[in-house]
Parts: C-alpha cells; structure tokens; sequence
DNA sequence: TTGAAAGCGGTACCAC
DNA sequence: GTGGTACCGCTTTCAA
C-alpha cells in the first residue's frame, strides 16, 4: 500500500481558483480577505469559482506570512479534561477567545507532572501566540526564555512558581477560612482537614485558611486532625474512615476539594454519621443539594475562572505590558445542612 | 503603540541556528529532526546552538512543505466542554492520539446547531488532518465534498445524517430497553419516558429501546406518558411534577439522559415520592450511589467511545479505505435501589 | 557528510 | 482595480 495521502485528490489551492476564475492569485486573495478595492464582477467570479472547487482557504500557510507569524491559536493546559472544573475553565476560555478567532489547542497533565512540560513544548512548536495554564510541577523556570520573548502566559486555578506571571486563581485562603469559620460557628473545636498534595498551592493556601480561622477563634491547631497529599476519593474516604474511628475524633470535616470531598461523604454514610458529623466542602459537587443532608460548600467559579484568564491573555495580546498580576477570584459560601450540624455538648 | 509583535524580540529561526553553528540550515533540519548521516561534532554544535538560542523547531513551517501537508492536528467538536461527558469522550480521544503525536483543537457547539458548521470551516482552514465530531443539526451533508476529497471524518455520540461516515455511538437502543424491562421486571406497567430533543438520533434511539422494552411485555404504549425535547433539568422537573399530579400518574420513571435525570429526581423528591417510585437513569452522575436511594442506571462509557473514535480516525489515517462503520458501545445496568422500588398492587 | 536551490500555500509590497 | 515577485520558515531534491 502506497502512502494514503497520494491516493486522496489533492486539495485545491488558491492558484486553482484564481486560474478558474482567470484572476491572478493576489485578486483571489483579495477577495476571499474582504479587502477592498476589487470590482463587483470580479468578486463574484472568484466567489463562483471558490465554490466549484469547495475551496477553502488555508490559514496556516497564510499566518506564516502574515504579521508577526500570529498563528490565532493558543493553548490550554488543563488539570484533567475529565474532571468537570476543567471542562468548566476550558468553556470560559473559549467563551471569551473563539470571539475573537483564536482557536484553543486543549490538553490535559492527567496528573502527571512529566506531561507538563512535553505538552508546553508541543504548543511551542505549533507557535501558540499564548498559553494558559493549569501547572502540576513544583516550578516553572522552564518558561523563563519564553516569558522574557514576550509570550503571552496566564496561569488559572494554581499559581506558578518560580517565575512571575499572571495568574487568576480562586480565593483558596479566604474560601477555606469562610467555611472553617462557618463550622466553627455552630460550636466545632474538633475540625479535620482534609487537602490534595503539599505541591499544589490551592491545597497549602486552603490548609493556611483553615489556620487562620482557627487562629481567629483562639482554637489550637491539632496537627492530627490534618490529612494532606490525598489524590483520590478512595485514599480520602480510609483517611476519614480512622479519623472517625480514632480516640477523638473530629466533629466536622473540612474537605479542601471536589474529589475529596465525595470520599468524605461516602466515609461518613459509611459510618452512619452523615447527620451527626458537620462537613464543609471547597467547591460543590452536581446533586450536593440533592443528598440528605444536602452538602454545605464554598463554591468557586471556574468557568468566570476561565473567563478572566482568556480574557488577561486578550490584552496581553493587545499588547498589554504591564506587571504581571495575580487576579482572585472570589467564592461563595452556600448552606445546605451538612454544614450546619450543630457540635455535640 | 505600535504593533505589539514589533517590540518584541523576534524568535529565532533555523537560519540563526544555522549561522551560530555556522553549519547550512539543512544540517541544522537533519540533526533537530534526527536524521542519519551527521557526524557527532557537527550535531553536538548543532544542538548547543539551539540550546543557547532556546530554538524550538516550527512544526507549522515544516508542515507546510512536509509529506501531503499532514498537520498532525485533529479538530474535536462536543457538545459541551463544560459537560462531563464530553470531558470524557475528550479524554478518550486524547489517549489514543497524542501517543500518535496528533494535536487536538477542541471545540464545543454550546448547544447551538449554528456553531457546528462554523467550528468545522474553521478546522478546515486550520487543515487538521480529521475530525471527530458530536453533531447538533440535524444533517451533516455540508461534509460530503471534505468526505470525498478523502478527510477523515468520525463521528462520536450521535449518528451522522444524510452521509455515510464512521461513528461510534453508545447503545442507545438496547440500553433503554434494558432499563425499561428492568423496571418491568419490578411489577411496572404505567413508565414515564423523559427525553431530549427529537432531532437527536440519541434521544429517539432511547425512546425506541423504551417502546420495544413495552411491546416485549406486552403493556400498550400510552404516548401520555413520553415526554421528548426536554432540554434542561428545569423544563424536565416540570414534566414529571406534571405526570405525578395527573389522574393516573406513572409508578415508575425512566429518564433517558443524565440532566434530564436530575430535573427528574428533583421532581421525585419535591413531591416526597423518591421512596415510592421507581427512577431508572440514562447514563450515571457523580454522587448517584449517595442518595437515598441510590441512583439505578444504565451507563455508557464516554472515555471508551472516545477513545475508539479515536483509533478508527486513526486507522483511517494510516490509509484504511474500507466501508464506514458504525461501532456500538454496550451499556451496564448498575442497581442501586431506584430502579428496584416495587410497583404498588 | 554537507549545503544550495526550489517549493509548500499563502501574504506584503510595489509596479502597472 | 489588478497582478507580479519576493518571502514567511521549513523540507525536499539533488549536486558537491
């Protein structure tokens, strides 16, 4: 078997058309650009003959010329396209950059930090004119010589490190030491912590907002009583399961994430203890307010998240030079009943 | 302010590559593309030039002159990058391509048959080597000149219409019916069937798979009971708060997609009946297992489906010519106790 | 083993 | 209004 490519008729191009229509190739590309100064007639011929042939121009030979080598694409990194928050950042982006003709090329780390940088690689090679990103690794020094050649990066839902760039990222402290308070308020002393892995700063920040709201209400911090590096709803649900089962045991949960959160509320039905044990959760889950007791959360809004990373990245295109900035977005704290289960006294 | 791009420092190209190592440009292409018959000085120049210009080849470029124009780059339209099913049929696609060195330009229709034809003009212009497309109009016969010409085209989800083309679809068909015969098979007689809109194939699939479950038993179709162009969970809580206030209200109900299934277990529980009638699901959500009851339901396998839509792309890719084919992804019944509610006698 | 020249499919620039 | 020609950054071809 021959190459396929060679057996397929080749795709017409614009010296077709233009031969077609009997026009030379600049009038054709006149034409199919909307620029002006070409005759009624002529347009109309070269129309005709773009339709015989179900031509279609090609964008990526004509970028290659065209100011500055701008492909109109850019790309996007994301934590996990299965993962609904990332399939919620991924739909702010377009909302905001398909508007504008840029075309998003989407891939996803699948938890592995190795992927990151093959994958910011790739984009480099397919000349992205930006990059937005969800990061795993630790630091992204690796960006510098792309950073000080001027592309565009905006980084969304984890800061980056080692470098200063932009970067809209949910109010981890602030949502975490609202919903620490909240448990607080309805009488808990014993709070457990429950976070993903010590590398992420969305799990630092909300373990430091746990702290902080300790702090605030004079209650001492209990080493014990905090999990951190759980990737799974399976890991998080043992972990409750022996917090639970231990000498003293907490009399709410604080859990700092989407899938932790779902093996916390397995591990408490587990338990029977899904009316007596508090639980706040960061960031809501589908069917939350459908559980019994629905499920009490501080909720981010990734999809605004990824609206506003796409939209950092626009002016940055536009030529933007200013400091890199670090946008916060906010959460919302939504009561459900899990949330309000009152301590035991 | 001036051009943007103009203040910038140009990237650098294989020429400065080139002149650094003072080697030719075509040297430069053989030892960044590892090809034989360079000598190990000559490419260890090669490759500490690149380094110190942190060159990084231009696979545009290279493309443009490179074997039939190959891309490497594929265009996936969804119906909802923020749903998460289409997060997974995503996922499924990237697994199998990006091995394979493919790209993926993903786009989502956002429920808006308009965007479909304008999402894939644009892929055409970018020339991606295939497509892999959800589709929302209800015919796609605007492909049949890409189809000819050769572009390999499949489709994920819902069948194409008006063309032949490669699909791979849930079993829509056999997984409603088996829903239905289960209820059935609990004393059921008068099922609700709620649905989407009837221009997807998906959606009149599942009512098929329903009526044929009914002829099977032998239990007289009564068109009251189906509801079709259900198109939110809202519109669908409505329905079935309107079924359950009417004279003779189903005893059980089959919701035949997963929002549809949430409007239609609000609805249950609003009227204080999710205890006493049976809910069969179309496809699974997150937390099902949590309610009381549990979620029945019978489940596709979205990343699955992905991923064998990628793997006919690209075997058609590698030049397979044969007939276009539909393959069918089978469905599990999970029982978790909404499906197993007893009609009453 | 190496490199010069042509060309991929368009656009920029400048004559006519 | 129209079109020729150089050229974008790379690969292909072919000669040295």
């Amino acid at each position: 078997m021959s190459t396929p490519q060679q057996m397929r008729p080749p795709r017409p191009t614009m010296r077709d058309v233009a031969a077609l229509a009997r026009v030379g190739i600049k009038t054709v590309s006149r034409v199919l650009n909307s620029e002006p100064n070409v005759s009624r007639e002529t347009a109309a011929r070269v129309h005709l003959a773009a339709a015989q042939l179900n031509y279609e121009i090609n964008s990526v030979a004509g970028n290659l010329r065209r100011s500055g080598q701008a492909t109109k694409t850019v790309g996007l990194v994301v934590g996990h396209v299965a993962n609904p928050f990332s399939g919620q950042v991924h739909a702010g982006v377009e909302d905001v950059l398909y508007p504008h003709g840029y075309s998003v090329l989407a891939a996803s780390l699948d938890d592995d930090p190795e992927r990151e940088q093959r994958l910011v690689r790739e984009f480099l090679r397919r000349r992205v004119d930006g990059l937005i990103l969800t990061t795993i690794s630790h630091e992204q020094t690796y960006l510098l010589p792309e950073l000080s050649r001027g592309l565009p990066i905006v980084f969304v839902d984890r800061e980056p490190g080692g470098i200063a760039a932009d970067a809209v990222v949910g109010d981890n402290v602030g949502g975490a030491r609202g919903a620490t308070a909240h448990l607080i308020a309805h009488g808990h002393r014993r709070i457990a912590c429950l976070a993903d892995r010590e590398t992420l700063t969305t799990a630092t920040h909300r373990v430091a907002g746990y702290r902080a709201a300790l702090e605030e209400a004079g209650i001492e911090y209990d080493p014990s009583l905090v999990t951190m590096n759980l990737a799974s709803a399976d890991a998080t649900c043992a972990a409750v399961a022996a917090l639970l089962g231990s000498a003293n045991p907490p009399t709410a949960v604080f859990t700092a994430q989407n899938l932790i959160t779902i093996g916390g509320i397995r591990a408490l039905r587990a338990a029977g203890l899904q009316h007596k044990v508090a639980l706040m959760s960061f960031d809501d889950l589908v069917l939350a307010d459908a559980l019994d007791p629905g499920i009490s959360c501080v909720t981010q809004d990734p999809r605004s998240m990824g609206a506003l990373a796409g939209e950092k990245l626009l002016a940055r295109l536009a030529g933007d030079d200013s400091a890199p900035s670090t946008t916060i977005s906010p959460t919302t704290l939504i009561a459900r009943g899990s949330g309000e289960i009152a301590a035991p006294r």
